[in-house]
DNA sequence: TGTACTGATGACAACGTTGTCATAAACTCA
DNA sequence: TGAGTTTATGACAACGTTGTCATCAGTACA
């Protein structure tokens, strides 16, 4: 029974070799125990937790991945875009979420369009054999890119996606019902004419956003008006175009809704520029809660997505499902919330 | 020379005993070559490139670190706060820095203040085992963090920090000069009676950039006035109430310089409230050129930092330490830029 | 009362690298 | 020319886990 490969009593880090010494018991106990492995006695269990906690135990990443042929690795792919509170909210809920659940996040910042998106996903999952990866949008919609993680043994979650995946794990929010919501906010205001800067086409987020305002518009019975939509990308000074051609019109709008906060900005800024005053002559409406939303002026009323929660939900997710490959879980859908702000009002004139 | 553990021919990946039966060596040449190591016949050597080319031969770099005793992992630290562009602008770089000399990037969030900090901070060291880390204002500044690291066997690179630290290798900024540029262009324009918000006390950039204020004010003549400083704390509401403070001065002045935009979102939206047109009533100035100084109105004149390239330079400072202990390099110190956009002006009654 | 399971444990071989040491060949220098 | 050094290469043992299989003791069942 005498010990072998014990560490030599250095102050190093302590190895399964010691706690197994320690606990008088084989390493493949102490694995089996710090592996959460059924077949351990009670009492056998407890001796191997003292002594791992005696120790001050932490398995090895590499040996346990070099061994199980898991890494414990989850991959994070984001558009490198301008918009990056997004990215921290999300960012945060899964950094914690993999702190929790034990497994490492690695990020993958991506420059859109990238015609080779997709090889450079596949390159990022495949050199370092990451166990899953995590893709919000609009990376979450390439197509091909299921198969491509599939084929590389990659387990996936997709965060709001354009269509709903079976195959593949999802997360859902439902930005259609919030953006009804906030169109009915408005037209609670006494707006009639409600103008509307649609989000990048290839977000899902923005055909979401779009159906409801047209859902609120119909059931309060308004007459849809094609003139007071506007195509945008996300970005400040698509809005700022968008609220320029509205705001050109002969019978403008009392209200803009932009699909995102950085777009609002820019109808606020336009706005600023024309002496257009805001909220008496013109309401806006953004969407995600920025910090940028808080610290407009007026600050802006907005929706709020818990993209934190969302993020940490998927991490979880995967962890789960990477844990036990059986029992794969149903897709949940968040909610949203109203974030009423100075940017919006009854107007002058009523 | 028969072939022992070469993969079975299977479409999975390639190891090393597999590159190196095509190229007809040992397993540790090929490592050589991988490695860049001396000592080897330029034929050898592209034999073996050959074949890993041929393969796609990629090392596996939980093998690696579980034998070389080097994790490949760079670990950043940084204050999960509201003003994330700084962040995102650093994750960049570092990023992009990591993946061209080979490092992986592991992030800990830490919420300030934290008692628990440095404690933290050993934690995520040691447990994943890391060989560097980065450390950016205002965490290059904790008492003791130097020692902690060093104990645990991690080189450390500081960014910005308080007090030059011989040690530990150093990325600099020359905030002051900035801010002394700045400073003399406002008062080019002609003010004179120039307000100042200083950022949070623990950061280094906020003593910097007082410091620059004041130097400018001496050398240009005008007489300093203690009323017009104001003690602020990186954020949107401090700089608000800086703002307020100062605009209910008797006196109050033409000119208010933020030590961060976020505080001079701050400043644009006090003055906005209480009808002060910029720059005509007021000129506002920023610093570090965030996305919101693009976007607020007017956009605000601030100071541009290279924080990617800081980042990116203190990733290889790191890379290139780790690889060679050996050969130090000297501390960089990098050039802010000024940004002249609308919130500064001559002012109206001039 | 055997026979076939199940539960608890351990021995030992992977996993794919790099470090150490041995060795042979090719240089140096007196 | 021979002793010592350097250069190029390989054999083999780490590194610290987990997977596989063997073992042995109970336990259920006919």
């Amino acid at each position: 029974m005498g010990g072998r490969k014990a560490g030599s009593g250095k102050s190093g880090k302590a190895n399964i070799f010691d706690v197994a010494k320690l606990a008088g018991v084989s390493i493949k106990t102490v694995s089996r125990v710090v592996n959460d492995e059924p077949n351990v006695q009670d009492k056998t269990r407890a001796k191997v937790l003292k002594a791992v906690a005696q120790l001050g135990y932490k398995p090895n990443a590499s040996a346990r991945s070099l061994s199980g042929n898991k890494s414990y690795v989850i991959g994070l792919v984001y558009e490198n875009a301008r918009e990056f509170s997004y990215m921290k909210n999300m960012l945060n809920g899964a950094i914690n979420a993999c702190e929790a659940v034990g497994y490492t996040l690695l990020l993958r910042p991506l420059t859109l369009p990238d015609p080779a998106a997709v090889d450079r996903i596949r390159e990022f999952a495949t050199s370092t054999g990451m166990d899953g990866i995590i893709l919000p949008p609009p990376i979450c919609d390439f197509p091909g890119i299921e198969k491509v993680l599939a084929d590389a043994n990659v387990e996936t979650v997709l965060i709001a996606p354009k269509h709903d995946a079976p195959p593949t794990m999802t997360i859902l929010c439902n930005d259609e019902e919030a953006s009804y919501e906030i169109t009915n906010y408005v037209i609670s205001l006494g707006h009639e004419r409600i103008g509307f800067i649609k989000g990048h086409p290839d977000h899902s987020a923005s055909d979401q956003r779009y159906d409801g305002y047209r859902r609120a518009i119909r059931e309060q019975g308004i007459s849809f008006d094609r003139s007071l939509v506007r195509q945008g990308y996300f970005d400040f000074e698509s809005g700022r175009k968008g609220a320029r051609k509205l705001l050109e019109l002969k019978d403008a709008p009392t209200a803009i809704i932009a699909s995102n906060d950085d777009m609002a900005a820019g109808v606020l800024f336009e706005a600023h520029e024309r002496n257009v005053t805001i909220p008496d002559d013109l309401s806006v409406v953004g969407f995600d809660n920025t910090p940028i939303a808080e610290h407009t002026w007026p600050p802006l009323t907005t929706v709020s997505q818990p993209i934190d929660e969302m993020a940490d939900k998927a991490t979880r997710l995967l962890a789960s499902a990477l844990r036990e490959p059986d029992a794969r879980e149903v897709p949940e859908t968040f909610a949203c919330e109203l974030v009423i702000r100075a940017s919006t009002g009854t107007g002058k004139t009523r």
